[in-house]
DNA sequence: TAGATTGTTAATCGATTAACAATC
DNA sequence: TAGATTGTTAATCGATTAACAATC
């Protein structure tokens, strides 16, 4: 890149990807930054500055070509070839996850399941058969895997991580609320359900406190 | 609340209760806001900051006392008494949650499972009997349940959550692919798995064409 | 051409960090 | 008291919005 990418960026292309695909989908074939920001929920300004950090991929005075724009941005987030991914655990989270991404997206796909539970090593979820732990760091290493979910017990994660580094995996989604510890080099997205509850009561609560008239901290 | 306090300070304070407790566990009594920077990798001033908005905690010399700072963040998000959420949806990701909150955490605890299959419908998970959608509006009255978690196929999201906010629910968690689109009395919060993978995804190629030398866009 | 919409610059808004007087 | 750390103000940093010349 020619100059950093700002994370909120990086986090908002996923959006306008799935957007794209669903116009794509309905046999339409320009759209503009106004419309894309109505489906989106963001500002027509915002989408087009995010876009314009990779290139010109607009014509003025009539928008965006559907197509052209989602082969740029599958190409901007490396989505434009098989991406191999393991899964670690094959618990109600990690067959959950198995089973939704059975069949590959936009070039995600599911390589390996592991779990250390010798009544699981060997059945099969999602078409895959779940691999004992010890076979992690060859497997990884065959599927060159970058990405891996992990869908362990948090007093797991730590440890699961630190062989999944060292096997070459530079990506994590985080399912337990531990705060990961990773080099500098690895990514971590954490998907953490209590956190999200937590916040959501904060609101919810404040919500109840204005309509029954009472007056918080004064 | 005096005066409107940011988003991303409500995001944090779940992540300090988490912090507390374990320092708690750990018989900690007191905890400055430069340990507690440490451990949850938020800056000290940052910390200050974001407490000072609801109230003076901390002792000058001193820092922040573990058991009155956790009494009063469990205040601050309205976790001071048993918060009812009922959860829709019993299927694979549905029954992770529900085992997961088996044992209700800082107040937050299932108070109802739904599905729409008859098959399921009567069964238990982790100790509820899955109950047919018919029942939604009448048991999310009974136990004024103010927060959803939507577990549901994506199609099925929207109309869920109408029926949902129309019954009484201010505060939705939904794991679907889809934008909400809500009153704006009521809070969303998206845990997308898919969008965190595709964000990732472009974190990681950037990293593999940087090692190897390639030259993004010139 | 006339109308529409881009890419980009400048203005605004909001959040983080630094610094320090107050105080335990 | 001397040392430590808070709560808060000012300075910095970053992200969003508004506006518009360029251009299809």
């Amino acid at each position: 890149m020619r100059f950093k990418i700002p994370k909120v960026v990086i986090k908002r292309l996923p959006i306008y990807l799935r957007t794209l695909l669903d116009l794509e989908r309905r046999r339409v074939e320009m759209v503009s930054s106004q419309e894309l920001g109505e489906l989106t929920g963001v500002s027509s300004a915002q989408i087009r500055k995010d876009l314009a950090y990779f290139g010109d991929f607009g014509k003025p005075g009539v928008g965006y070509d559907v197509g052209y724009l989602l082969t740029n941005l599958r190409n901007i987030l490396g989505l434009n070839k098989e991406i191999p991914v393991v899964l670690v655990g094959a618990g109600h989270l990690g067959t959950a996850f198995a089973h939704y991404n059975r069949i590959p997206r936009q070039g995600i796909k599911i390589g390996a399941i592991f779990d250390t539970d010798p009544q699981k090593v060997g059945r099969r979820v999602a078409g895959l058969k779940i691999r004992d732990m010890g076979e992690l760091e060859e497997t990884v290493g065959r599927l060159r895997a970058r990405i891996a979910i992990i869908a362990v017990p948090a007093p797991a994660v730590q440890e699961v991580t630190k062989r999944l580094v060292e096997a070459g995996v530079r990506g994590v989604l985080n399912f337990a609320p531990v705060s990961l510890k990773v080099p500098e080099n690895v990514h971590v997205h954490n998907l953490d359900t209590t956190l999200e509850l937590q916040s959501l009561a904060f609101y919810v609560e404040q919500d109840t406190l204005r309509s029954s008239g009472a007056e918080p901290r004064g």
